[in-house]
RNA sequence: GGCCCCAUCGUCUAGAGGUCUAGGACACCGGCUUUUCACGCCGGCAACGGGGGUUCGAGUCCCCCUGGGGUCACCA
């Protein structure tokens, strides 16, 4: 790898959460970094005014640490090569900017929007790649400086020299791209930022980064900035190009999707006559005005526009609206209960593989065996079974304290009832619902051991099922376990296990007929822990309570 | 559409010319376990897109076709 460390680099551009196709970017670089000890740097690419999200660089980074994946040089971390926002950078890159011009390799370019548009046409007609005209002659800097001041649009261009330009990929070998496919690109725009391509190039070199490792998305990206990189006297990193993460059914994994999941559901709901738009912007907490531009409005002719929505008040809207958002960022399957050992673990198998039979790998086992020369050339799909399945495997793996950890790191992030829990049931909890998938699991099995007595819902169904069917028989069972479970002396899974065990032989009748009946008496429903760990979480008192409340409703 | 990239079970992948009657995992199907839901265990189904070459021999190399994807912005 030569006499220099390897540096690489994550640059996310903060205009929401990170997408799970980033944080596998962010990972594969964070292992290339850790296994050579070399570093990682991390930029913040926040040049695009309009897009850009508040707070999204907090939540990229809040989630970059809950995988594990932690920076050398970046925002909170320093290093000598920053600032690391690149909106902090602008001087920099308007002192290339004039070095290019000086040099002839750039020029103004002062086509309208109209001229653009109509070279596009032409192109398209003559099936050419490339659709902008380089203007003949070029305007000099001065005119274009002078437009410029008369507020006309003014953009500097590159001046793409003549030559084919090679790309050497480390995963996909040379890549070359003829000349007349590449066009004269923007690099300053004309309110003075600098576009990603220019922003990238002097960043990668100022910061010395090595090795570019970043998705196949930029593949075509790479002989632009290999073609800058020579007329600025930049040294050409490595590049690696990663295969592409889609959905199951081949579509891109993008951020609409979960808008319209949600806004499907909040059409039906008010459809159905439920919701009004009001109740939308009251759930999404915006106003009026807000909502109906997210929702649009058919008769109107409006379409939706869903960045009238942020992403906590769409998560807000969608917890009314009862949807299961589509997890598409590392946010999600974070509040959906699953670790991020599970997450980072699958994510490293999405276009890469240990070359063995291997499927769980710690993160300190992936350091180890982790290649470039081992990634995968073809896209990927991101399948949620495999994910639960590697999620299974490491709640079952994982260490009581470490599991606790993540248990409230989801209860707190996704807001679950069951954070008032001290650490001590807390960890009874866990330990009542091994077997777990996800924390969701949790939360659907032993939620209801913590709503008041009062608060408890029955399900109809079991209730009819469990105890109404064949006369009562359920209810008739609870009467006979009330008094020998108010006068049982010890309170523990195996002691009320074995009364039961004890009821049944007594009565000859099966495990089930007995442990159903207290089970939907307690907790509303057919679903919970064990029996013992179940009564025994609720306690004694309250597992009375709940019985004879249970009894005293059909009375 | 131009250009670029890719192509093994439904999915993620192993396979770097003979050891491939193609291996593993998930999903699926059967069975076992079981007081619910899960978990777990055992077994089964299932793939080299098509056509030409090269070679004694091709899933593995070359070409074409087909299919999929990316990209063609004053977004990154």
């Amino acid at each position: 790898m030569g006499s220099t460390a390897l540096r690489v680099r994550f640059a996310p551009s903060p205009t929401g959460y990170l997408h799970v196709g980033g944080a596998r970017t962010a990972l594969f670089n964070w292992l290339l970094a850790r296994q050579s000890g070399g570093v990682f740097v991390l930029r913040i690419e926040d040049t695009d005014r309009t897009r850009h999200v508040a707070a999204a660089e907090q939540k990229i980074l809040d989630d970059l640490r809950w995988l594990g994946l932690d920076w050398d040089e970046g925002p909170d971390a320093g290093g000598d090569c920053g600032p690391y926002f690149q909106s902090q950078r602008l001087d920099i890159y308007q002192r290339y900017v004039e070095q290019l011009l000086e040099e002839g390799n750039a020029y103004y370019a002062l086509d309208t929007p109209e001229e653009l548009e109509a070279m596009r046409a032409d192109a398209r007609k003559a099936k050419r790649a490339s659709t902008y005209r380089r203007p003949d002659p070029l305007p000099t800097v001065k005119e274009g400086l002078a437009a410029r001041d008369r507020g006309q649009p003014a953009v500097v261009r590159f001046l793409m020299p003549p030559g084919d330009v090679v790309v050497h990929d480390l995963v996909r070998g040379e890549v070359r791209v003829p000349q007349d496919e590449m066009e004269d690109f923007v690099i300053l725009k004309s309110d003075g930022w600098p576009t990603y391509h220019l922003a990238c190039v002097v960043d990668d070199a100022m910061m010395k980064v090595t090795l570019v490792c970043r998705g196949q998305d930029h593949l075509s990206n790479a002989p632009k900035h290999v073609a800058l990189q020579q007329a600025l006297g930049f040294q050409t990193p490595q590049y690696a190009h990663l295969p592409l993460i889609f959905n199951l059914d081949g579509s891109k994994m993008g951020k609409r999707d979960k808008h319209v999941a949600v806004h499907e559901a909040v059409a039906r709901l008010i459809r159905d006559g439920k919701w009004t738009i009001d109740t939308v912007g009251e759930h999404a907490r915006i106003d009026a005005d807000g909502a109906s531009r997210w929702f649009g409005d058919k008769k109107a002719g409006r379409k939706p526009e869903f960045q009238a929505l942020d992403m906590d008040g769409l998560i807000r809207l969608a917890g009314h609206a009862g949807v299961v958002l589509p997890e598409i960022d590392v946010h999600d399957f974070r509040v959906s209960g699953y670790l991020p050992e599970a997450l980072g673990n699958f994510l490293n198998l999405l276009g890469w593989s240990p070359g063995d039979d291997r499927e769980h790998l710690s993160r300190d086992e992936a350091v180890a065996a982790f290649s470039i020369d081992r990634i995968v050339k073809s896209n990927a799909k991101f399948d949620r079974d495999k994910l639960l399945a590697l999620n299974t495997h490491w709640c079952a793996g994982v260490s009581p304290g470490r599991l606790l950890e993540a248990f409230r790191d989801f209860t707190q992030t996704g807001g679950s009832a069951l954070n008032a829990l001290d650490d001590g049931t807390a960890s009874r909890v866990l330990e009542a619902c091994k077997g777990l998938r996800t924390f969701r699991d949790v939360e659907n099995k032993a939620g209801a051991l913590f709503v008041a007595d009062a608060q408890l819902e029955y399900d109809a169904k079991a209730v009819r099922k469990v105890l109404a069917k064949n006369d009562g028989q359920g209810y008739a069972m609870l009467e006979r376990l009330l008094p020998a479970l108010d006068s049982l002396a010890t309170w523990s899974p195996d002691a009320v296990e074995a009364l039961l065990a004890d009821v049944c032989e007594k009565y000859d009748v099966k495990l089930g007929d007995v442990a159903q009946p207290v089970r939907v008496a307690v907790t509303g429903r057919t679903i919970s822990p064990a029996i013992g760990d179940t009564l025994m979480l609720l306690g004694k008192e309250r597992t009375l309570t709940r019985i004879r409340n249970c009894l005293a409703a059909v009375a």
